[in-house]
DNA sequence: TTTATATTGTGATTTTTTTCACATTTAAAG
DNA sequence: CTTTAAATGTGAAAAAAATCACAATATAAA
């Protein structure tokens, strides 16, 4: 149990601690300092100790965390042993690359039924998980207590889907749809578009020229 | 030119806000306030408005923004008119959904190559575009002044491949693979990992849990 | 056992970001 | 022309996050 709130920041690098630990438990190493798995994450050592000291005291002096114990620790704290039912909406171009995509289950995300609306995909299969209608969302969530939903409709059809994942009481929401979900506060809601990410990259290197000259 | 240094998460919410405008350039609307847009953005007006005011005065008291005036505005101060020829490594699942997305080219991410190491897929085309031999990232990208290259492999090759494309003078970085990327200070760098975002989702749910209980 | 020192954990400080509140502006109505 | 009020732009305050610096600690070497 966390201490206090942990920031919402720390949270998102303890992940990505979490990911660079669980490749180093394949390696014959035993501990690392902070200073080591700052370099490995691309974040500096005093940040990677104030992000895990929110979690609890774990460390050694002088010989620095067991990996193990750290990414045991980071999983317990932030509750990620659990096995989440999720679905996947729309399954198009990237909805497919979704179901392919093994790490989801690997890291817990056990995908149990896709939506789509066109007659052509729906009852196929895509990587071993049926198509649903997508008239059925609300009532297919609620049955089988699905509760993450990942979007992966056009932008025009995305409020219309996460409306119905809402009606079926989904708790968090994975939108790839270029537009802003309007959602109740209680849903966990994260929105991932490619683009604005590509054009954040084409700006800080525009201001970046604009600085120098 | 803005006036001073605009933070790196007003970049991003601009781009947002751009996302939106340029939606509702379709519409007959042809001013909206920063109150309007917010609730189109899931962002307090308030914010709006400190964020465009890093760009400079182009509202109108009593009115708001003229939305193409301001599409344009956010377009130019960041410098997003501009066309970047950019690059696929890994033609994979993900990689060939990319080079299906037409969006990428309508705003402006000009896929020129795409490269993979496997030869049944060297020589081959995806989405009209070419795929090239992973040994040629370097020379290729030179060649073609390539200034963005988005990272579709497995995590193991990912480093390398980054590399190749810093070698060949790449400007930004688009990483998809799970894994951070070491790079020069110069290069942009953005990372997008679905399950971390996933995790994050997960993570603040147990965390809401908790402290209600 | 003692010493030297690498490394943690954290309180204090600084920086950044968000939030607030309101004076100013200006379109529209009277 | 004057009044009204909706909406901007921003300086100030508050909150959050990052950074720093160092005392405390524990290991490994002497
Ligand atoms: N292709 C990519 O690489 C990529 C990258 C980033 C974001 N996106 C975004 O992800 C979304 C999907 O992209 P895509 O390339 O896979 O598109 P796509 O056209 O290949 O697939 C969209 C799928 O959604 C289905 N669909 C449409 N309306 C629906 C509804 N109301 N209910 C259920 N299913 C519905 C369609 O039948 C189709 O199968 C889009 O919003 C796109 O902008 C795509
Ligand atoms: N599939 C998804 O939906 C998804 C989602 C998020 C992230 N990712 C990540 O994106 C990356 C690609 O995923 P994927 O599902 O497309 O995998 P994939 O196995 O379908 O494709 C990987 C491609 O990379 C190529 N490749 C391997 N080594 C290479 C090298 N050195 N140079 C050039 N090409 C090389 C392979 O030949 C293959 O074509 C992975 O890192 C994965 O974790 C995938």
């Amino acid at each position: 149990m966390p201490k206090k709130n942990i920031p919402k920041l720390a949270i998102r690098r303890l992940c990505i601690y979490k990911r660079m630990l669980s490749r180093l438990l394949e390696k014959e190493q035993e501990t690392i300092s902070s200073k080591e798995l700052g370099k490995l994450t691309s974040i500096p050592d005093y940040q990677v100790r104030k992000d895990i000291s929110f979690i609890g005291e774990i460390g050694v002096a002088r010989k620095g965390y067991n990996i193990k114990k750290l990414n045991d620790h980071i999983i317990n704290s932030l509750g990620l042993i659990e096995v989440w039912n999720t679905a996947i909406v729309g399954v198009g171009q990237l909805g497919t690359a979704l179901l392919n995509y093994p790490r989801l289950k690997e890291m817990g995300y056990n995908i149990l039924c896709a939506f789509d609306i066109d007659p052509k995909k729906i009852g196929k299969k895509t990587g071993g998980i049926t198509i649903f209608p997508s008239d059925r969302i609300t009532p297919t969530v609620r049955k089988n207590q699905i509760k993450i939903g990942i979007i992966c409709v056009p932008p025009g059809a995305a409020q219309t889907v996460c409306d119905a994942l809402a009606k079926g009481g989904i708790r968090g929401i994975l939108n790839f749809a270029p537009i802003a979900l309007n959602i109740p506060a209680h849903i966990v809601k994260r929105e991932i578009d490619f683009t604005v990410e590509l054009e954040f990259i084409s700006a800080v290197l525009n201001l970046m020229k604009k600085k120098r000259s």
